[in-house]
RNA sequence: GGUCCCAUCGUCUAGUGGCCUAGGACACUGGCCUCUCACGCCGGAGACAGGGGUUCGACUCCCCUUGGGACUACCA
């Protein structure tokens, strides 16, 4: 016996960047598909012409990229392919399985409202349906749902779903401007190309059994369905601006890496033991839709915070310097060579939770500027002057300038002023990076060079001294 | 309103009738480490929404209540 090839699919509407809910759900589905050793068919879902932009689409694609789900298939574009779907819905005509509508926009609108005010369910009431009309200006084919039963399918992450048809509206496939709509042309698609699993948000539960119904009419088979449950903010709606950043893009931009976006996703409503670093190979070993958790999850920036972090302080130093000149342009740096940006990350990647904060956090590495007037106040008193002296002194000779040579220079100046090193490293810290925290001092001056390191230094002296 | 779905710490979750005086992670917090801040390590606080059943035994099964969410377009 041969088992179908899996075929999953992420069919984005590109009204709008690639919303960080709307990915997690690509993410399931890419996921099921590499699980399974089938193919991912990405497809853009641009019907809508008033609000689809090429610009949203592009960026759709860049996102995706950028987290590594690749696709096998595509893209391909719903509004090459209309010809099609009004072909299988003419057939549909044809066979009376559909029909031509003639009712207004206001008329339904009216209907729907007198509905509701009785206490009826707001919907088309067939008026249509038995007058036999043919095309013409302004109507509209409607799908001749089947009116009683139920309708019914067994959801991969919810489990048996069951709807009566009395619920199923004779809902629209033509608009009057001849264009299909998208209960028509997932339905034609996802048939065409021959999805085996329907992977997609929650939302899109109730126009299941529409979407079945038309199927039947289709004479396709049904593919099966999952639908992952919603990403929610903090107040348990719906994911939205209003709770912060919600597109791929804007994490991108503020430094977080695309592993760690990866796998904070991938753990809301599944998880894998008490698991909680997952490397993109062991989430395609152990990642299966029917794990996946039936309620929704709410959105933790702050855990993704700490994922990254993760990412940052074990990723490799090479690769994480690669990506941190993007950030110092961004905020007016020049951009060293990669080999001192690499030295860099070594230093401040404890403490910092993005690229974004690398940049930030270590400023003074890439930037020569005067400690604030209240740390120098602070910190440059006169009674140190001495021991900044001779500090300066012995850091001129020290060969090779490295973490041992200059521990070793600072603990002489400690023997001969019989200073504590507590006393003398909060004035080096500050005179070095203009700041109270910072990482190592032998570290800073290790990285920072020579020059720059004798430089500050001999400023703060100066200070001390009055002049 | 109707239909559908959901319900373990603040949050993400483990748990598939006895292993649970409910485990892990983020966040919070006490301590250790220490040149600051982090990192790391050790410890703490913190949950099975409520009520009925079923059962020798329920976080786990059933029902109701409550609470939440989704959908209800000539958007997708």
């Amino acid at each position: 016996m041969t088992v179908r090839k899996v075929r999953t699919r992420f069919a984005p509407s590109p009204t709008g960047y690639l919303h960080i809910g709307g990915v997690r759900t690509a993410l399931f589905s890419w996921l099921y598909a590499r699980h399974t050793g089938g193919d991912f068919i990405l497809r853009v879902e641009d019907t809508d012409a008033q609000r689809s932009t090429e610009e949203s689409t592009r960026q759709i694609l860049d996102a995706m990229l950028w987290l590594g789900l690749d696709w096998d298939e595509g893209p391909f574009y719903q509004s090459k392919r209309l010809d099609l779907y009004r072909e299988y819905i003419h057939k549909l005509v044809d066979q009376g399985k559909a029909y031509w509508c003639e009712c207004s926009p206001e008329a339904l609108e009216a209907m729907r409202s007198q509905a509701l005010e009785k206490g009826d369910k707001p919907r088309y009431n067939r008026t249509c349906r038995h007058k036999g009309l043919g095309p013409g200006p302004g109507r509209v084919i409607r799908f001749a749902t089947p009116g009683n039963g139920a309708t019914s399918f067994d959801d991969q992450i919810k489990g048996r779903v069951t709807v009566s048809n009395e619920e199923l509206d004779d809902f629209i496939l033509l608009r009057s401007d001849d264009m299909p709509t998208y209960n028509v042309s997932v339905v034609i698609d996802d048939a065409l190309m021959e999805m085996t699993h329907v992977i997609r948000g929650d939302d899109h539960v109730m126009n299941t059994p529409k979407q079945i119904q038309l199927y039947k009419a289709l004479g396709s088979p049904l593919p099966v369905f999952g639908h992952v449950p919603m990403v929610l903010g903090k107040d348990r709606t719906r994911l939205s601006k209003r709770h912060g950043a919600t597109s791929v893009t804007a994490y991108k931009d503020m430094g977080f890496l695309p592993e760690a976006v990866v796998n904070y996703l991938v753990r809301l409503s599944w998880s894998h033991g008490d698991q909680e670093i997952f490397s993109r190979e062991e989430l395609i070993e152990f990642f299966d839709i029917g794990d996946v958790g039936k309620s929704a999850a709410v959105f933790n920036p702050e855990k993704l915070l700490w994922l990254n972090h993760h990412y940052i302080k074990t990723g490799d130093t090479a690769r994480l310097a690669a990506l941190v000149p993007e950030f110092l342009e961004l905020k007016g740096y020049p951009v060293p060579d990669r080999e001192y940006l690499q030295k860099v990350v070594t230093d401040v990647r404890e403490r910092t939770k993005t690229l974004e904060e690398i940049v930030d956090f270590g400023d003074f590495y890439f930037t020569e500027k005067e400690p604030p007037a209240e740390l120098r106040r602070d910190f440059f008193k006169p009674d140190l002057a001495l021991a900044f002296g001779t500090l300066v002194e012995k850091l001129r000779t020290v060969d090779p300038w490295e973490h041992a040579g200059l521990e070793e220079a600072v603990r002489g100046v400690l023997e001969e002023t019989g200073l504590k090193f507590k006393i003398l490293a909060q004035p080096m810290r500050v005179a070095l990076t203009g700041k109270t925290v910072s990482p190592g001092i032998f570290e800073i001056m290790a990285t920072l060079g020579r020059d720059r390191v004798l430089d500050r230094l001999s400023r703060a002296h100066a200070c001390m001294r009055g002049s």
